[in-house]
DNA sequence: TGTATTTTATTTGTCGACAAGAAATCGACA
DNA sequence: TGTCGATTTCTTGTCGACAAATAAAATACA
């Protein structure tokens, strides 16, 4: 890992770096590459992306902005843990955005949208069909991003996403403990979520919406609540 | 300004540089004291407050997160616009904020919570009282962000008081134009709100936190639409 | 006089180095 | 052997300086 590796003098476009060092440490963070309590050492980081340190700190200033690390002043720095605790108030918001969103999406969507969340719906059947439980939680989380998309509310869109990345962490969590993958039955829901879309039943989608979003939320629930090991990892 | 000032050899504690600065601008940039579109220069700012521009930089960092500046790559930054095209959409958030804290307060609070909402609740009227319009904003925020707080959801607290910061930006805009006082309704409201908190009427208090946040939304609007001046700030 | 091109200037992005703060290590002493 | 204190080490926070990118200004040319 510490050897001249692949690029001899690589030259970076000026302001990439931040980006690049911010988005691979997100998704490793969201992946669980970096398990909540890893210790993110700047200076380890400018040296693995032959970089100053300067602008590792300032991509870490952003994710300590999304609250997907903590600083501890003039000591460490660490990837946050993930609060069971207060999983509650994470599920409260998490049902309230699905259902706001898609309610807002079958208002406000133009045709273009749904163009775009029947790709992520495609995406998602066919992580489904492939048995392959991390794809499904990305493919499931961009369809129902894209669905807030065409929602329109920037507020929203960006407390959703938010909610959905804690949520992948959590997810990611309890599938590589266990190998289950999620029901056909969410595929058919998404189904029927896009119909009740682009007919621009706002009552229907808030509906839908609700029971899906209070199932997801139920299984979730039952794995954590049946598997104690997971309190550990508080 | 370039002289040697108060302090000689002023020492700051170590990592209070950025909040001290972080706090200021965010507070200039709330009250308009930087309007919108106001140029951020960081060596000016380092000179300001005799740092590096270090410091300074991580504080924009933090702030552009908020998304109260916008950094323009390898040009400038300056303080971001209020976006008054779509401010239906802060609207529709503020309005379901209203009514999800109010909620949830009435459900989850403490007695310590209701002492420090009736505090800001006093601080309000005595700012309705006063005829301090600028007052009324602050303290009209705190108490709403109080009933917040009492609802113990961190993901709707943290949207809530974004919103509440955008509001202020809005409404200082108004009420510097102006020298208008908000009605002493909004404080028998307020009464009431407090009332139904403490009942634990979950119903009563989203019904009611559902009338006032729509009530303040049409004053807003009725502000906003019947001045045409305010176009220009966009 | 108007337009294209070069030059200058200003601002940001990055770097290497140093200092401060806290934890870990070591050592003195009972 | 255990505890307290000093020292070392390790990480972060800050600094001053340089380089790149862009905008503005100046110049050349038709």
């Amino acid at each position: 890992m510490t050897d001249t590796d692949s690029s001899p003098t690589l030259e970076r476009k000026r302001g990439s770096g931040v980006k690049m060092v911010y988005d691979l440490l997100r998704d490793e963070i969201l992946d669980l590459v970096l398990p909540p309590g890893s210790p993110i050492d700047e200076v380890q980081l400018a040296e693995r992306f032959k970089m100053s340190r300067t602008p590792i700190r300032e991509a870490l200033v952003r994710l300590a902005g999304e609250g997907l690390i903590d600083t501890l002043p003039n000591r460490s720095t660490m990837v946050s843990s993930i609060d069971f605790l207060n999983m509650h108030t994470f599920f409260d918001a998490l049902v309230l955005m699905y259902r706001v969103t898609t309610r807002l999406a079958a208002q406000h969507h133009r045709a273009e949208d749904l163009q775009i969340i029947r790709a992520r719906q495609a995406e998602f059947a066919a992580a489904v069909q492939a048995q392959d439980a991390l794809a499904m939680i990305a493919t499931n989380a961009a369809f129902h991003s894209a669905i807030a998309e065409a929602g329109r509310n920037a507020y929203f869109i960006g407390l959703f996403n938010r909610l959905l990345d804690e949520g992948r962490r959590m997810l990611r969590l309890y599938y590589q403990s266990y190998g289950d993958q999620l029901p056909q039955r969410f595929v058919d829901e998404h189904e029927d979520m896009i119909t009740v879309i682009s007919a621009r039943d706002v009552e229907a989608a808030d509906q839908l919406a609700k029971v899906h979003a209070e199932q997801i939320v139920t299984q979730i629930k039952r794995l954590f609540t049946r598997d104690e090991r997971l309190d550990i990892a508080l």
